[in-house]
DNA sequence: GTGCAAAAGTAGACTTAGTGCAATATAGCA
DNA sequence: TGCTATATTGCACTAAGTCTACTTTTGCAC
């Protein structure tokens, strides 16, 4: 499965690699808006042509590095038997244990800097939120399995919705200078609450009639 | 509150509608990505550089006219002394009474087509979901004076999930052309049984441990 | 090895969004 | 009537992304 055809396949994931290494590197140091598409390509020694021909868009140049994770929820909940909330609890809470940038605890300096990139750039934002309703989308599909149609969208829904604001949290957390150690107690307890009002509710909180 | 200045206030805003709704009339005709700034601008009867002054970027030519409901949610919880959830719950359900465009139940053509060209146009669907983001925050600013910090976060983050969800569910059917009256009664279920899962949570539904 | 078809890469012109700047026109007011 | 602040304009400029035609490289058959 890791070479279909051999070298061509080979050398093209390598000139991929060149050139959103070499663009990660420019932003990271320049800024997003500061590096023109021009500059990568010389970097990366590639035509202007041929980026565009691996990557679509400028965004695409950072944001595919978290393009793979969109099915994640998903494949949890079909993955498990079980409750598929005690699963996506169980999984969330042991991506804090791993320091799971997808937790947004993790301060390996690399990824922090791509999340000050991201958050930095509104376009790279937007992509961003692009990115979580598919993450919805997808989880909505492996709920359907378990629930009515309607249930598992607006299941899918709340629960996406509490995983992001988990992890942004924990990324803002990070990006301002805490260490992932330092965060992670709070950072369990945070998910802890998150899950127990996305399985018990909201109502002895804040009331509903 | 009307007239703080006078005529030339009165003219800026008569240009700024002039330009908003030549460039919404192109883009129902032509589509977004086929009508050009310089179109609009010939067609509104003003410079380039004008346009630009009003609206900073092409989306917000469509945009503006959504972007002024984002702390309606935040608004209703602050205004209501009583429980938060029931009076967002009470809110959404007059508003699909109301047939009030931000429920999605709406079916007068204008707004069936803003719809249509928003979601068919990725650079306009990204702006919405900012635009999401910006209510999630207004509205956990709201909360913040019912609950502590964390769980007003979450709470926002829960209820605007299932609202842009109701929302969107309804958007879609009528789209598809289904009626509004047609499609008040599942709408008025759904919304119920959103609003209930919020409160009452997933446990029974999805399981927890 | 040689040759050939297909795929990858290149060059350069073109369209369009968005900005900077300097010049002009106009509303509000003395 | 003239002064000032603000609105408007024209023009040149940068940069993203597309189009087309051309060249190079790779995989493969012989």
């Amino acid at each position: 499965m890791d070479e279909p055809t051999g070298l061509r396949e080979r050398k093209k994931q390598r000139t991929r690699e060149a050139i959103s290494n070499a663009a990660i590197a420019l932003f990271f140091e320049h800024g997003f808006d500061q590096v023109s598409i021009s500059r990568i390509a010389q970097v990366a020694e590639v035509s202007r042509r041929t980026l565009f021909a691996y990557f679509p868009a400028k965004e695409d140049l950072v944001l595919h590095r978290i393009a793979d994770h969109e099915t994640e929820s998903a494949r949890i909940v079909r993955d498990h038997p079980g409750a598929p909330l005690a699963a996506l609890r169980a999984h969330f809470m042991d991506g804090l244990d791993r320091r799971d940038p997808i937790t947004g605890l993790c301060d390996v300096p690399a990824a922090v800097a791509l999340y000050r990139l991201i958050m930095g750039t509104p376009s790279l934002a937007a992509g961003m939120l692009r990115y979580r309703g598919s993450s919805e989308v997808a989880l909505a599909e492996a709920l359907r399995e378990r629930a009515p149609e309607l249930t598992a969208r607006l299941a899918a829904a709340q629960i996406m919705a509490v995983q992001w604001r988990l992890a942004e949290d924990n990324q803002q957390l990070i990006a301002d200078g805490t260490s992932a150690d330092d965060a992670y107690p709070a950072a369990v307890d945070a998910a802890r609450q998150g899950f127990e009002l996305l399985s018990k509710g909201l109502e002895s909180i804040l009331g509903t009639d």
